[in-house]
DNA sequence: CCCTGATTCGC
DNA sequence: GCGAATCAGG
């Protein structure tokens, strides 16, 4: 496979959309591995695994020595979760992350999903056939009225401001068009036309 | 078995 | 650097 700048930026571009690397594969023509690889080779931000395979191999170290002594872990505290996060999360606000997802994600149901990072918040219609999460047109009626991010309850623009896990990360918050998880700004953002992307061979 | 993504390792 | 093979979870 040539990586050149042409079919690295298609990657990242296919990657950042949030297609499986076996569908980004099919795009270029090649294997899912070689996605994955090259992804990885490249750093880029990686997308939802299902599995986690970060359980270290046989390693010989671990051995507790119980010669005790000042042994380096404290087996009074049970519990001792030490829990760097909670970044800063704007207001009391139920803030979910929005995952740019295809078509419109009507559902301001909190979609307990970490962003990949910086991903580019754009909507890309995909014509191919969506391997998961097929789009679920369910219009909620909400009444909008209360135009004041600060005191409404209710939904809110939840494009996100700054990058997740920064301090100064947060969510728009203003009020999201109807049936829209974006304000009016943000919407016209997030629901770009995605350019004309029809290629390879096939 | 299908799907998924991650890592390993020979090239 | 590359990606098939392999691993591993859903």
């Amino acid at each position: 496979m040539e990586w050149t700048e042409e079919t690295i930026s298609r990657l990242k571009e296919l990657w950042a959309e949030g297609l499986s690397t076996a569908e980004i594969g099919r795009r270029l023509s090649i294997t899912k591995n070689a996605v994955v690889g090259k992804a990885h080779r490249l750093g880029l931000p990686p997308r939802p695994s299902p599995i986690r395979r970060g359980v270290k191999k046989p390693e010989a170290e671990s051995v507790a020595k119980p010669d005790g002594a000042t042994a380096a872990a404290p087996a009074t505290s049970p519990a001792p979760t030490t829990k760097v996060e909670a970044p800063d999360t704007v207001t009391e606000s139920t803030q979910v992350v929005p995952k740019p997802a295809p078509a419109a994600t009507p559902a301001p149901t909190p979609v307990a999903a970490a962003p990949a990072a910086a991903v580019q918040p754009k909507v890309a219609k995909v014509e191919k056939p969506a391997p998961r999460a097929p789009a679920k047109p369910k219009p909620v009626p909400q009444r909008i009225s209360d135009p004041d991010p600060q005191k409404r309850r209710g939904p809110s623009c939840c494009w996100p401001i700054g990058d997740p896990g920064t301090p100064g990360f947060h969510f728009c918050g203003a009020v999201p068009l109807p049936g829209k998880p974006y304000c009016a700004e943000h919407a016209q953002i997030a629901y770009v036309k995605l350019r004309d992307r029809r290629d390879n061979v096939a």
